[in-house]
DNA sequence: TGATATGTTATCTT
DNA sequence: CAAGATAACATATC
């Protein structure tokens, strides 16, 4: 699902080919998907793009910005100058764009691209200038789950999503909330009397993980997903600080898992999927012991485990 | 045909 | 109030 990798990998594309483009106009064709005036962006400047936890930020130049939260299929797939030829759509994104599962899309203007003239031909600056191409950033979600909010940028810290977002493993160069430290880690697990599993999903009192990394973590430190966070001891809790940045790492290596729907934002897919170590492969045999990998429900989501190895 | 999967939010129960 | 359970959302896929 898209998780902390997945939505980096995102973020990483759009601040490569979206920053400097100009909104020239939204097409909302789903409109539950979009809260707010779409006029407050319109002749917006892209100036960065920014995640916080699953949730991704489009900052503009009016002082305005673009939250959006892909939660299960949602894709953001750019298409415009700053390409690079031979873009191959993953089939994830369902045929050429739009497509019927695209909801929203936002009209770009690129900016001139001035040191692409050569010296011979500075003359030509006025028609350059008049030469910014179209662009398009399109939103699909076949589930219909995200959302797209138009805020002004001084008030995202007011969206829910954002004001109740908790730490987030540090494993990005930045990190919009506060990094969670061991320390930090140590003090929320040992605090609560829940299963640790659900605990590290909860995007409240930890940001960014989700099912994937929050299985493959809880293998790689060899702990029980239905362990009462409380029952952790100290080496455990390291243990599983430990795992957790490492899968996260793994998976932004991979540029995220291309389970479901998720594709990056030229629309290509993610690799992790070839690495899960647990997620996913109920019936099969434990990538460490002899053990079978089970599958049972915890805080109501699917959770693969080996009951031999993991204790 | 019907069960399943899933991130987040809302609602209800304990 | 905290925390758990459950449903809701929507739809492709098995």
């Amino acid at each position: 699902m898209p998780e902390l990798p997945e939505v980096e990998t995102i973020k990483l594309g759009l601040q490569k080919y979206l920053i400097g483009h100009r909104i020239e106009g939204v097409d909302v064709r789903l409109p539950k998907i979009v809260q707010g005036n779409v006029k407050d962006i319109e002749g917006g400047k892209v100036i960065a793009v920014r995640r916080f936890g699953k949730g991704l930020v489009i900052d503009l130049d009016n002082d305005y910005s673009i939250a959006i939260h892909i939660k299960l299929t949602g894709q953001l797939i750019y298409r415009g100058p700053n390409l690079r030829q031979k873009v191959k759509l993953s089939k994830k994104v369902g045929g050429s764009l739009p497509n019927k599962w695209t909801h929203v899309i936002f009209k770009l203007k690129s900016q001139p691209v001035r040191q692409a003239q050569d010296k011979k031909t500075k003359v030509k600056s006025a028609t350059q200038n008049s030469k910014a191409t179209d662009a398009y950033l399109y939103y699909n979600d076949i589930r219909q789950f995200g959302w797209i909010r138009i805020v002004e940028s001084s008030k995202l810290k007011d969206l829910s999503f954002f004001r109740d977002l908790g730490p987030e493993p540090p494993v990005t160069m930045s990190i919009g909330v506060q990094p969670l430290t061991l320390e930090l880690f140590k003090k929320i697990v040992n605090s609560l009397n829940t299963a640790i599993k659900p605990l590290l999903m909860d995007q409240k009192r930890i940001g960014g993980i989700g099912n994937i990394y929050a299985n493959d973590a809880l293998f790689d430190a060899e702990i029980d997903p239905g362990r009462k966070a409380k029952s952790l001891s100290d080496a455990e809790i390291k243990k599983l600080y430990n795992s957790i940045l490492k899968v996260l790492k793994i998976g932004l290596r991979e540029e995220g898992a291309s389970e479901l729907s998720f594709v990056n934002a030229l629309g290509e897919e993610g690799s992790y999927q070839n690495h899960f170590l647990v997620y996913g492969r109920e019936g099969q045999k434990c990538k460490r012991c002899n053990g079978i990998i089970k599958k049972i429900i915890l805080g109501g989501r699917g959770t693969y485990f080996c009951p031999n190895c993991q204790k």
